[in-house]
DNA sequence: GCGTCAAGAGCGAACGCTCGCTTTTTGTAT
DNA sequence: ATACAAAAAGCGAGCGTTCGCTCTTGACGC
C-alpha cells in the first residue's frame, strides 16, 4: 500500500492510537507494552514504527489528545453564555457525555501524571491549564463587570478554583463511575452559586 | 546482623520506603527499577527483597502513605472547627507545607492514576475518598444546623465539590509549584464564601 | 554454633525497537 | 489496455538490553 494518500496515513494513524487507548484504558500505559498495542491494531511491529517513533510518542498522542478534549469542553461550555452557577453546574454532565465513549477520562488521569516526568507532556499540561484559566478568569471578569459576580473576588484566583471542581470530577469519577455528574453538577453549581448563608 | 529489634526492622522498611520515595517522586513509578530502589537504598537486592514481596508492594505502600497524608491533613483541619470557607481557604497551606519536605504530592498524583488499574489501591483511593467527602459533609450538616450554610445545599454534593478543590490544587501545583497555596486559598475560600454577587 | 540477615551473581522472561525482505500500489511508457 | 519500474507500506524474526526477582553463600549477633 504504498503511495496513498495523506488522509489514509492519517487514518492509520488514528487507528493506532485508538487502538492504544483501548490498551492504556484497560492497562495503564506501563502494564501495556508496545507488543500489546502492535496486536490490539492488528499489525506489526514495522508497521506500527513507521507511525510513532517510540512508544513514549504514542503515550505523549495520547496524552495530548485527552487533555485537548477537556479544554475544547470548557471552551465550548463558556461560548454558550450561561450565568456562571448554571455553566459549573452543566460541565459535568458534559465530561461525564465524552467520557461514555472510550473512558477517554481515565486516559486524563493517566496523563496527568505522566507530565510530571515527561517534559513534553509537562509544558503541554502547564499550557494547557494556563489556557482553561485564562478562559475561565474571562469569564468570571465578564460577570464581575456585569455585577453577577462578587467584585472583590480574584479573577485568576477563582479561576484555578474552578478548574479544580472539573479536574476533581474527572479524578473522582474515574475512580467511582457511580459518582453522578448531574448530583456532582448541583453541588458544584450549589458552592458557586454561594452556598454559605448570607 | 541477625536476631534485630522490630525497632530495626521498622527502621530499615522506613528506609527503604523512603529511597523509594525519592526515586519515584524523580522518575516516576515505572520509570523507576527496582534496581534503581535498590542503589538509592544502598542495599542489595536480597536486602529489600526481605522486606517487600514485589515491586508493587513498594508502590503499594508508597502510595497508601500518600493518600493517607492528605486524608489526615483534612481531616485535622476540620478539627479546628473554623469557619467553613477560612476552613477552605486554610486547606491549600496545610498541604503546601506537607509537600514542602518532600514533593510527597508528585506522587499522589502519580497514586491517583495506578488506582485505575491496581484493584487494592483503587478499594484504598475509593474508601479514603469516602472518609474525607464524609468528613466534609458532616461538617457541612453542622453548619447548616448553625445557619451557617445555606440548607439547600445536598451537603453530600457539596463535600465532594470541596474535595475536588482539595484534589485541584494537589494537581496543579505538582504541575506548577509557583501556584501560591496563598492565592488559591483564597480563590476557593472566595468561590465557597458565595462568589456570585447576591 | 545456631539462627537470622544481607549480599550479589545470575536467572528466564519480557522489553522496546531494528532492519532486510515481501507485497501492494501508483505513474508512466508502450 | 497492458506491462513494467519505482516507491513505499507492512511484515516479522530477532537484536541487545533490562526487567523483576531468586537463591546460594557468607557474616555476625546472640
Amino acid at each position: 500500500m504504498p503511495r496513498v494518500s495523506s488522509e489514509y496515513l492519517a487514518a492509520r494513524r488514528r487507528h493506532i492510537l485508538a487502538a492504544a487507548a483501548r490498551r492504556f484504558v484497560r492497562d495503564g500505559f506501563h502494564q501495556t507494552s508496545i507488543q500489546d498495542v502492535i496486536d490490539e491494531a492488528g499489525l506489526s511491529p514495522g508497521g506500527v514504527y513507521r507511525y510513532f517513533r517510540s512508544k513514549d510518542d504514542i503515550i505523549v498522542a495520547i496524552s495530548l489528545e485527552a487533555i485537548g478534549a477537556v479544554q475544547e469542553v470548557v471552551q465550548d461550555a463558556v461560548r454558550t453564555h450561561r450565568p456562571l452557577a448554571e455553566l459549573v453546574a452543566a460541565l459535568p454532565q458534559a465530561i461525564a457525555e465524552l467520557d461514555q465513549a472510550d473512558d477517554r477520562m481515565r486516559l486524563a488521569v493517566q496523563a496527568w501524571g505522566e507530565a510530571l516526568r515527561n517534559p513534553t507532556l509537562g509544558e503541554a499540561m502547564r499550557e494547557g491549564a494556563a489556557t482553561v484559566v485564562a478562559v475561565l478568569r474571562e469569564r468570571i471578569l465578564v460577570g464581575q463587570q456585569d455585577g453577577d459576580v462578587a467584585a472583590q473576588v480574584d479573577p485568576d484566583a477563582a479561576a484555578h478554583a474552578l478548574l479544580s471542581l472539573i479536574q476533581g470530577f474527572i479524578l473522582q469519577r474515574a475512580w467511582n463511575p457511580e459518582l453522578s455528574a448531574d448530583v456532582y453538577g448541583c453541588g458544584a453549581g450549589a458552592v458557586v452559586a454561594g452556598m454559605l448563608a448570607a
